[in-house]
DNA sequence: AAGGTATTTTTTTGATCAAATGTCGCGGAT
DNA sequence: ATCCGCGACATTTGATCAAAAAAATACCTT
């Protein structure tokens, strides 16, 4: 009890611990979640696990299986698609709004975030991939300071990432052209516009990834 | 123990309850909601209530406020032109993908919401409006049949709720143009876009006047 | 007699509660 | 105005009960 100056409520400490886990594919689509197991896990009660499991419910990120239990869903080609629109609707424009907001240390941070990426990509590391490029993302968002949206969008990453992990720990992370330089790029002139487009680049690439596999096969 | 035939969990029964007491107004803006309040009212133990409670609150139907009171929200100007951005990008798209699944016994359903809220406009009924107003647009839109966004629509009315009561609430149901009747006209004749404008005006017009009131003063 | 199916038993898991514990805020005393 | 203690409330646990799945057994059919 001392490595931890930070005292967080357990519940939160398993809702965010399950969201990673969700997030970054450690949990793969169709893979059933139960309260007990994760008491033995996480080392704590139920009640706390009962919590967070009802929070991810309700954000998409774990669906009701049959008659009481939880996995993590299996999006078909017409739900991605759905998740596509949403994403396409919500994130550009987080992007936009958030470039008014960027400051210097701000745009440090994100250079950082997307080096780490890179070599991420380097190195064949899908969670290391994903992990970032998250952070890319979440932390431009928030930037625009809008809750609202950004609880929309966070929304959709835990619903997106099960299946990108899936895709790309198939196909490998390379070929994936990098949009996020044109992103920054576009910051450092304050071009909302061009930071826009490119985070909708950027987006529709990972949508179409998995698109393309769902046309063939369930995932 | 005979009359329900239907055998619900608790915390389910529970949620539901809080969520049409939100979103019909029945909670006001920035009143506190404590589980032990609650426990009493609603006759059931605190862990069922913890766990709508903590559902509600991942929705943004209510917010954590301070250090470990949850209230419902009260919206600023700047939050409600996201929830109003977010609104008007999914809602009317959503309209349209119902359009076409819309069979004559689900038209039948809607004229019928439809003249319940007309009545309640005339009565001056602003919780009967609400209610009848929220059963139009949900029964609408899941016939889309598109899960993902849906629950999208279901968030960002509960959000929208609260605000929209206290402003009808205060000037009345009165001159409220009847956007519903033009959308289920375009229904008849099958004109998605119709339907997605119709219902976009719907929309525009209940934000408008929120908006309105927000330019002036906290709500 | 073998295979498969129905039935029961066992085990796993979920739902709920009541009590123990800890924390925060409020109000009175200094 | 500041400090301290009281009370209200949230949090967590462990126990208990109920429900469902899994396993084991018995039964029937061929």
């Amino acid at each position: 009890m001392s490595e931890k100056p930070a005292k967080l409520p357990d519940h939160q400490r398993v809702y965010r611990k399950l969201r990673e886990m969700i997030l970054f594919g450690e949990l793969a689509p169709g893979q059933p979640v139960t309260i007990q197991g994760l008491v033995g896990v996480l080392d704590v009660g139920m009640t706390p696990v009962r919590e967070a499991i009802r929070r991810l419910t309700s954000e998409g990120a774990l669906i009701f299986k049959g008659n009481r239990r939880v996995s993590v869903p299996q999006p078909d080609l017409a739900q991605w698609n759905e998740i596509a629109f949403a994403r396409l609707s919500i994130e550009p424009e987080l992007a936009r709004l958030a470039t008014k907001n960027i400051g210097p240390s701000d745009l440090e941070r994100l250079v950082e975030y997307d080096d780490q990426l890179n070599a991420s990509i380097d190195r064949g590391d899908v969670r290391g991939y994903l992990e970032n490029n998250y952070r890319f993302h979440a932390y431009l968002y928030d930037l625009a300071g809008t809750e609202v949206l950004s609880s929309i969008a966070n929304m959709l990453w835990l619903r997106a990432g099960p299946s990108l992990r899936v895709v790309l720990g198939r196909y490998g992370t390379a070929n994936l052209p990098d949009k996020h330089a044109e992103a920054m790029d576009a910051m450092r002139s304050g071009d909302g516009d061009r930071v826009a487009a490119a985070v909708r680049g950027d987006i529709e690439q990972g949508i179409a990834q998995v698109r393309e596999t769902l046309l063939v096969e369930k995932i």
